[in-house]
DNA sequence: GGGATTACGATACTATACGTCTCGATTTGT
DNA sequence: ACAAATCGAGACGTATAGTATCGTAATCCC
């Protein structure tokens, strides 16, 4: 089909050190194309907001990319690998300083809401979730990505603690789970679905607490 | 093999008025065998815990359980519901009152993290979680599960609005997401383990909120 | 420029698993 | 006795993961 996909090449960044990603980067011969390896990106993530990932198949995403299936297993030892390449392009929080703590909180989750949460490809989520339980090297694949996705809301917990606003002895992981979880239970667990409207509320409810009394 | 199986039949509740689970339950010939019936149920269970669900097999569970597949067709029409009713047989919270808000969230929390999602069993959980999010009929099966396994936390915090210990207009189900959801996030998408003596934090924190000024 | 090397898309292949179906034997109701 | 529905066992068709092999195309090294 193309012509001229040489680029500059900047996407493998590991080259041929051996990241663990890359099934094997030999360093003669033809190079790997990448405009076939987006494609297959492109794919994946087209498919998976499709059909989910139960339902997502390698020979689905050769087809609708235009490769081999050989093109995807050079790049990748199995599905899996794939999909969490893919999982990292997705959107995540975005970082929104508004200057105050319950602002900055209220803003990225419903931006992140709108903009994943509530779009087919949230459902890679628990995907991912279901199948890290029982393969330990998943997690490992996963848990940079996931902390960096999660990284802006942190950033405001410390904006927090800088100006004051915040105790410094808050425990930060703990507090963003606290904004995070009732979420993920609504929309992942429980399938109900959430109206940005709604985000507001359960922001305020962490902040401030269950506890109020009669 | 066995024999003497016949039993007060209070299993299959719904007998021959057609519940929305047994794939039909005719009224000639020979009953089915409710010793089968437990060792499908035995089976998944222990190959749910060892594997996992997207590594469990419906033939492998018929092989350990010591039956033929058509006995598992016959009563289950996919793995699906028959998991969902393996599901429905573990360990939920379960109810304690020590008099206060405090005292129950965090027994039962504890309680419940050390009896089920401590074990391999709670893999399932997130499979499940997985699965509904393609399949809109699985989660019409694990809705009404879901909310009795977390019935006994809903209580609890009813007690406290009629104790006057918690104002009646705060909204319980949001309350119990603020419970349940941050142990969710750790367990199942971030992989963390939660030891048993972090529950109190957790709970602390949900009840005080993170609005702590410095 | 020419040869070695590797990637390309396509497709045949093996192995596994779902869900259906059939088998002879067994257990019940009438 | 006879009909009906069960039992465990396993064959069968379909689908998919992952491997291997095809002839062709691109790039590196000499």
């Amino acid at each position: 089909m193309g012509s001229g996909e040489h680029s500059a090449g900047g996407v493998s960044g590991d080259a041929n050190g051996r990241g663990p990603e890359a099934v094997g980067t030999p360093s003669a011969g033809r190079p790997r194309s990448e405009e076939a390896h987006q494609a297959i990106l492109d794919a994946t993530l087209d498919l998976l907001s499709e059909v989910g990932f139960s339902a997502l198949t390698v020979e689905g995403v050769a087809s609708r990319a235009g490769v081999g299936k050989a093109t995807i297993y050079r790049r990748w030892p199995s599905k899996l690998p794939l999909v969490v390449e893919a999982f990292g392009r997705l959107p995540a929080f975005e970082d929104v300083d508004t200057g105050s703590l319950e602002g900055d909180l209220k803003a990225m989750l419903r931006q992140y809401l709108e903009n994943f949460l509530a779009t087919p490809l949230a459902t890679v989520y628990p995907s991912l979730a279901a199948e890290r339980s029982h393969n330990p090297e998943l997690g490992q694949l996963m848990d940079p990505l996931l902390r960096g996705r999660r990284r802006p809301l942190d950033a405001a917990f410390e904006r927090a603690q800088a100006r004051g606003e915040l105790a410094a002895d808050v425990d930060v992981e703990m507090a963003s789970d606290l904004i995070v979880g009732p979420v993920a239970v609504r929309l992942f667990f429980r399938g109900t679905t959430i109206h940005p409207d709604m985000v507001d509320g359960m922001v305020e409810l962490a902040l401030q607490g269950i506890r109020r009394p009669a």
